[in-house]
DNA sequence: ATAATCTTTCACTACATACTGAAAGTATAA
DNA sequence: TTATACTTTCAGTATGTAGTGAAAGATTAT
C-alpha cells in the first residue's frame, strides 16, 4: 500500500472508529487527517481532502475544538485560521471520556437519585425488588464513574504506570 | 414520584444512556423493563408496557440474547417464550465491553497493523510523521485493549477490588 | 391431518441526524 | 468607506437507522 492509500484508509477507518464512540464519522475524519498531517491546515484544505462542504467543515471543526481536540491556529500574515490536532493519543483518549461523562454519566447519576425517592408500598415484590435495583445500579455506576474520574485526572505516564501496576 | 412514574423514567433514561453506548435505544428498554421486573415477561408484555410492534419486539429481544444480556426462559404449561435480564450489573457491564471489543476494536488493531506496511518515502517529513503516529496510536491502542482484556477476565469481587485497589 | 399458538421475516414507512450551499455576518486591507 | 477575504448560520435535502404490521414459518395440541 502507497502513501497516499494509508493515509486514505486510515481518515476511514478513524471515521467508522469515531462513529461509534460518540463522535460523529466526519470529526473523526476531520481528526484524523489533522493527526496525520505535519503541518496546520485551513479549513479549504480540509474540505479539499475529505470532500466535503463548508458549513459541514466548519461546524465539526468547531464542534472538535469544543472536545478539546483540535487548536486554532494562526500564520503570520495569512488572514485565514490553520488547524491542527491534539497528538498525544492519550490526552486525546482522556479528553473523549472526560466529556462523554459529563455529557452521559452526570445526567444518568442525577436521575438514578431521584428515582431513590420514589414512593413505594412495602408490601409489593414488584416495588421491593424494583428498589434494590435501583440500588444496585446506583451504586456500581456510582463505582465506575468514581474510578473514571480518578483515572482522568492522572498525566500520561502515570496512566501507563497504573495500568501495567493493575494488569501485570 | 410513585412507583410507575419511577419505572417509566427509569427505562426512558436507561434507554437513552444506552443509545450512546452501542445499544439501541428500544434494545436498552426493554433490558431496563426486564431489569426492574422480579418475574420473566413474555414477548406481549415488553409489546404492550413499551407500546413497540412484534416486529421490534422480536428483533431486539434476540439481539439482547446475542450481546448476552437476556435469557429465554420457558414455563411448564406455557406455550410462549419468556425473558429475564442479566441482573448483575458488572455482568452486564463486562458483557457490553467484550462485545465493542469485539465488534469496534478488533477491527481497528487490524487495519493498523496492516497501516505499518505502508511502503513510504524517507525523506519526505510527511510521510515521516505519518509513519510515526501510526506507530503511536497502534501502541495506545493495543496498550488500552491489553487492559481491557485483562478487566473482562476478572469477576466482580476482583474488578471491585482492582478499582479500589487502584484509585484509593 | 389440521387447527391453534407463537416466533420470525421483510418490504415499506417514519424519524433522527448529518450535509449542502448560498446568504448573512465579521474582520482586515486598500 | 468600500472592497476583499474569510467564517458562521441556516433552511432545505439527503441518508442511514429504527420501527411497523402483515404474512410466512415453526411448533405443539387436538
Amino acid at each position: 500500500m502507497d502513501f497516499e492509500a494509508s493515509k486514505e484508509k486510515f481518515i476511514q477507518t478513524w471515521g467508522v472508529l469515531g462513529g461509534s464512540w460518540g463522535i460523529n464519522r466526519t470529526m473523526a475524519q476531520i481528526h484524523a487527517l489533522l493527526l496525520v498531517s505535519h503541518v496546520a491546515l485551513s479549513a479549504e484544505d480540509i474540505m479539499e481532502q475529505l470532500q466535503i462542504s463548508r458549513g459541514n467543515a466548519n461546524q465539526n471543526i468547531r464542534d472538535l475544538i469544543d472536545w478539546g481536540l483540535v487548536f486554532r491556529e494562526f500564520k503570520t500574515g495569512e488572514r485565514k485560521e490553520f488547524f491542527t490536532a491534539e497528538k498525544d493519543i492519550w490526552a486525546v483518549a482522556k479528553q473523549i471520556v472526560k466529556e462523554r461523562r459529563k455529557r452521559e454519566i452526570e445526567p444518568v447519576r442525577k436521575i438514578l437519585s431521584e428515582l431513590k425517592n420514589t414512593k413505594t408500598n412495602k408490601e409489593s415484590d414488584a416495588q421491593k425488588h424494583f428498589v434494590k435495583m435501583i440500588g444496585n445500579i446506583e451504586d456500581v455506576v456510582g463505582k465506575m464513574d468514581n474510578s473514571v474520574e480518578k483515572l482522568i485526572k492522572l498525566d500520561e505516564s502515570a496512566i501507563v504506570g497504573t495500568l501495567f501496576k493493575i494488569f501485570k
